[in-house]
DNA sequence: CTATAAATGTCGGAG
DNA sequence: CTCCGACGTTTATAG
């Protein structure tokens, strides 16, 4: 197998599994991990097949080749259209969550409003703390590096709006990295690590206020 | 399928490709996109196999849990060890080739060292310019935001060191994101858009001396 | 189409 | 083992 495209690559020759799926995608498989192929091509791509040679080509001009020796097995079947697959716990979910109970984030937060639109992109919730002040929250699942630096750039942003002026910051995520929460700090941004699992338990604000 | 793990997801009763590897790891593919499976259990796992219903669990207690209602195909091949798969043109290689011909990143550039360490993490290139100034190089395949702030901790970082102030700022990639370009340009770092396969021809810089 | 952020990212290397 | 950054990241989504 040779691959000439964003970088060249060559596999010598060993016993593989090659897929190939109705949208002409193409993958190598070796014995082992589960996700990631060898090789791939992914769709859009186009499959010219030869006597023991495969080109499968992309629009962009990359190539995988497959010099195919022998084969061992050949299986083809029809799969039809795949209903969804059905998520929760990702990030959206855990915005919504925080967005209901915003007084996890901290004493007396209200919700201004999710997906605050800048110029520079949506700050994930808005929030006013308790004395009245501006509260802007980055939520992440995983927070890391670039999360908070994210966040300082709308903090950045939003401090020069005078009617918002000063913006305090809140890093929220089920897991905050050491390296991010020093940076955080550093920039006086606060952490709140969330219990996703809890939170779903949690009794919205809006109730607890009766 | 469900998946109780990281998140939960729950995929419909459909056909499907299994995939079971030596080293235990599962994979369950639909008929498009040659990447990514619909699910997985990457190893190490075990799986638990019972009439009709298999159980993949990992350490961390990620839990795949697979019904099977029909099987249509299923065939089993011994692929034996897998020689190894050779790359080239990665960002390792792109910082070589920058590391032979520093007069690329500009004009009278010399190379001070490759990996130069600091507390934060190893600069990718530090340089001496045509007037004997310090500049630091992050080098990337593909520039984008996160680059200019990694390259930013550094200016930071060196800027402060007597031995080396005033420290200049480059950043080099194949391809360079408007956004990155802009906020490198605001932050006072120069942007160097380096072609690899020009670079892989040109001649290095101690042979240009004589 | 381009640009940007999310991902069960995965993977590999250093400490 | 954890942390950290690269990756042919891939993938989805918004403009």
């Amino acid at each position: 197998m040779d691959y000439i495209g964003r970088l060249t690559a060559h596999l010598p020759l060993a016993i593989r599994l090659l897929m190939v799926k109705a949208d002409g995608s193409v993958s190598i498989h070796a014995d082992d991990r589960a996700y990631k192929p060898l090789n791939w091509m992914s769709p859009p791509c186009r499959v010219e097949e030869a006597p023991g040679v495969w080109r499968v080509v992309n629009k962009a001009g990359e190539e995988l080749r497959i010099t195919i020796e022998e084969v061992l097995h050949d299986s083809s079947h029809e799969l039809g259209v795949d209903p969804g697959l059905i998520k929760d716990g990702v990030e959206a979910h855990l915005q919504e969550l925080l967005a209901a109970a915003p007084s996890v984030l901290g004493e007396g937060f209200t919700l201004i409003r999710r997906e605050y639109p800048t110029a520079i992109g949506p700050v994930d919730l808005l929030c006013r703390d308790g004395d009245g002040g501006t509260v802007a929250v980055e939520v992440k699942r995983r927070g890391e590096i670039d999360g908070v630096e994210q966040l300082t750039r709308y903090l950045e942003l939003l401090g020069r709006d005078p009617l918002l002026a000063p913006v305090g910051g809140v890093f929220a995520a089920q897991e905050i990295k050491p390296q991010a929460r020093v940076l955080a700090q550093d920039r006086g941004i606060r952490c709140v690590v969330v219990d996703y699992n809890a939170l779903r338990g949690v009794t919205r604000d809006e109730l607890t206020l009766f």
